[in-house]
DNA sequence: GACAAGCACGAACGGTCGTTCTATTTTATG
DNA sequence: CATAAAATAGAACGACCGTTCGTGCTTGTC
């Protein structure tokens, strides 16, 4: 790795951080280049624009997320354990960064921002998304889910329970929401059964 | 009503559905000047502080989200009736704002800000989850639902299905969203009868 | 119609924004 | 070790940021 590749590697994982608190669009050249004691200027030559910087950092972050999240559990044997892994590891990927899950924060803040980092991050939700609705299929596959259950559904509802998790854990810093949402994704788990 | 009021509400009428679309921080005292046909200073006079632009911001979202969502529901007759009406009302409310709703994105925008604005956000959030909780246990004492049931843990459910519902119809415009919260929904409701 | 109060404006402040240059230092390569 | 290339720094740009101040213009009241 070259001495260019490293800088930037490190620039990539201090923005994300800062990306996942603030914000993909609060990450200003300026501030991230205070942040890893550089300038602006040089860090700035890393990216060419801020557009890309932003861009950089999703596929930073997707590249990450792929290799904690989803291929670990891939890894698992398909089925409802296989889920539950894909699950734990995203609450893992949540809590390790400090503002929790960069995707999440940047879907608010992109919503209505249309551009190229908005299109990026649709192709990474629906990946995800795709995902969610895969193991699902893999789950009937397995026998472990019933075969007239509706992937598509159950990749909304489990969705869903990961943003209530999201907003609960990371904004209301409420104690018990692990347990809570261990209760609500039996509850799902048990109705495709 | 007097004429400064009368200006401070169009401020906040027009500076509400901003805040929705691009969050709360990105509500710039020049841009929303400009888009109300005012002078920096004179727009700022209102408010003294962008702070305080924020407070009075979510503060006037507050009064309509009553308005609009909770208190209708409220006079529906208790029960799941009830449930149903608060969740229609806050997908309308969700739905009349541009950039959906303005705690959604808020409450993603403030987690990590803080200060007055982030605690007057977590009162509303506790207060509208205590909404939650109470519909549900006037649906126990209606016999809707069982009486053993969690009230917390179906607020937890019920406000993640919302969540999903805003990122699903918000960011990803997904057509069945409506069905697939629907479904959902009857699945929660049926969970605890 | 004079007068005070409320309201809105324009100009200016120091700062930060993203971005563009040029120059200098650091790195990798023969 | 010399040399070309890559990496970083510094200064400056116009634009916008939140905020302050002084000055007029509208209001409603006596």
């Amino acid at each position: 790795m070259t001495k260019g590749e490293d800088t930037k590697l490190a620039i990539l994982e201090v923005g994300l951080d800062m990306a996942s608190r603030l914000g993909l669009e609060a990450v200003s050249i300026g501030a991230l280049a205070k942040a890893t004691d550089m300038s602006k200027s040089g860090l700035f030559a890393h990216f060419q624009s801020k557009e890309n910087l932003q861009l950089e950092l999703l596929n930073y972050a997707g590249d990450l997320f792929s290799a904690n999240v989803v291929v670990p559990a891939l890894r698992r044997p398909a089925g409802v354990g296989r889920i539950k892994a894909l699950v734990d590891n995203w609450i893992r990927w949540a809590g390790n960064l400090t503002g929790g899950c960069i995707f999440v924060s940047a879907s608010s803040d992109f919503k209505d921002r249309p551009g190229k980092v908005r299109d990026f991050l649709l192709l990474q939700q629906d990946a995800w998304i795709d995902c969610l609705r895969r193991v699902a299929q893999s789950a009937i596959n397995t026998g472990d889910f019933r075969t007239d259950m509706d992937c598509d559904q159950f990749a909304f509802e489990l969705y869903s329970l990961l943003l209530g998790f999201h907003l609960y854990y990371k904004l209301l810093h409420n104690a018990d929401t692990r347990q809570r949402q261990q209760t609500a994704l039996e509850r799902l788990f048990q109705a495709y059964r």
